[in-house]
DNA sequence: ATGAAAGCGCTAACAA
DNA sequence: TTGTTAGCGCTTTCAT
């Protein structure tokens, strides 16, 4: 490229890169030459003296629309930076360890990671070579960025709605999980993950009316596991009147078996958390927490560029949420 | 790293590889020597004298289920293997050769590429570096490889149903697009999209019973964007009884104003294509051709990775259609 | 303002 | 079987 330009490698990374020291004739000549060879620079030859542009996002679940909003503001706030986005997709939250080491081994210049399960130990160490900002988790990191919706007040707000209606007997919609503990790592801090505060907040208010918490476990993540777990459930004596699903995926698929089983809101009413799209839809119409994951994103990237630019003090910040009422709950017509 | 084991770096390399010529008293020293030091080989440094593991998908619109199917396969398909998958996303079909480029920029060993707007020279030039599926265009290309659903059989199908059902005043609800031309590319071949295909299939079979074709714009592949275009639609005097949409996402919207204007399958019927996770809802119920995007995704990866491995022929993969018939779709009203 | 040259961490060819 | 060495294509420092 140099030598067809007949310049130096140096003018030309100069030009490249914006830099100070270069003559306008230079510039033009450089220029040209890039346009009519085509010359791309090789990202791969930049990161082995510095940066490579990437930034890079773990994604658990990419059938879980709350993450594919995330994806999609990230994208948008990206678009037209020198900034490239690539998602790291895994099949569950367990193997979060993987795409981000992976992220972190083709030198991404920031990650952004949504509730992996992987060890505040091990991502402070990580985060000490590379900007890192986790979504989901309430962690407290001395080392990287976190946002996270407001998880209590949001389930404070499904059970109060729930329990005006006047149900009694509701269930939470749990998934497995979080059992993972990544090699060389100290244990997970309790209560740092989304589920695990939505959880504990369920459970004290049942607790404070002198109700039996009832947690249904699904085998995971997918509508589909909650499909199998509700369908069973309305099947046997437990049946509640009200489910809240630990999110909307779930939420969806538990509305599957009860369309299924011919029931309605008033025979199982069910509410979930994060709002994804469908929830809004007239013929889903699902009651859910909205936590804003378009703009949780793109706080994410903003936290991200700003740790790239120089920022060391740790960011935490928690979006309000607010519930949306909708058809999926209604009055239990057997309290 | 070689230091610290005592040994060469070529030894090193060579452990890590797999590669012939180590003696197992070497490759011990050597692995233990990783584990101690917690060494990731770089893999920038690798991509400068041969490949990075990594492959990459490009995708239009991450709302859009059907994409999120494929890109779920992919992950399936790909985790435990050596290989990374990378998702870069972008806003629509028309950037698709911004993330195409930006993904060779980054040496990956293969790309997939979901239907982008792209020129087919333009891709044949970048096959001829680095193996590349295309998924969605019916593409005839000596370089690089293709997979698409059979949309011509599949748009008769729903036409077929439709017209069955009773329905003459029948509207394609058509996503613009396609209009952009990349830098320094011939013009796009005619009726290689897939929307392309079904709209003039639909058009066909009009014609064919002497029925004047409708064709609905929407201002993009957003289920928002066939929402406000179907609101304006039954608003108008041109109102049909039956909406064949482009894709799925198109439908989802479709069905939010036909829902929201109170009307139900009788007074407009809905069918769709992909069969995206959400049509089998029971509360959404929405007839549309299923073109296994799951299979989609796991034959686009095997496809790259035997390029990878040194395939040169071409192949081209037509997927076999499925009309799933729901309760979207109904004899009209008011024929 | 420009160019020469060192070096980033690997792999591959070759020498020992 | 092992180690030495020459690059891959950039960025950065340092002369000019």
């Amino acid at each position: 490229m140099a030598a067809a330009a007949g310049v130096s490698r140096a003018a030309v990374s100069k030009v490249i890169r914006n830099a100070y020291g270069v003559s306008p004739q230079m510039r033009d000549r450089v220029e040209s030459a890039i346009a009519q060879l085509d010359y791309r620079p090789r990202i791969a030859a930049r990161a082995m003296r510095g940066s490579t542009f990437t930034l890079g996002l773990e994604i658990p679940q990419i059938a879980n629309d709350f993450h594919s909003v995330i994806a999609e503001s990230a994208t948008d706030v990206l678009a037209g930076t020198k900034y490239q986005l690539v998602i790291a997709p895994i099949r569950n939250p367990e193997e979060g360890d993987l795409a981000i080491q992976s992220l972190a081994d083709r030198q991404v210049d920031g990650i952004v990671a949504i509730a992996p399960v992987v060890s505040t130990d091990w991502l402070d160490q990580l985060a000490a070579r590379i900007p890192i900002v986790m979504i989901g988790h309430h962690d407290i990191s001395a080392r990287y960025d976190t946002i996270a919706g407001d998880d209590a007040s949001g389930t404070d707000a499904v059970m109060s709605h729930l329990i005006d209606l006047g149900h009694r007997r509701i269930a939470f919609l749990d998934s497995t999980g979080m059992q993972y503990q990544p090699p060389g790592s100290s244990e997970m801090s309790p209560g740092r993950d989304p589920l695990a505060v939505r959880r504990r907040v369920y459970s004290e208010r049942m607790h404070a009316l002198g109700l039996p918490p009832q947690l249904v476990r699904t085998a995971g993540n997918m509508e589909e596991d909650a499909r199998v777990a509700v369908a069973d459930l309305l099947a046997s004596e437990a049946r509640p009147s009200a489910i809240f699903a630990g999110h909307d995926t779930l939420a969806i698929g538990a509305l599957r078996a009860i369309a299924h089983a011919g029931l309605d809101a008033q025979d199982v009413s069910v509410a979930g958390f994060d709002d994804i799209p469908i929830a809004s839809h007239p013929m889903i119409s699902l009651t859910s927490v909205d936590q804003q994951g378009y703009a949780i994103g793109q706080e994410a990237i903003r936290l991200v560029l700003e740790r790239i630019d120089g920022r060391t003090e740790p960011v935490r910040l928690q979006m309000p949420t607010e519930l949306k009422v909708r058809r999926s709950t209604a009055p239990p017509r057997h309290p």
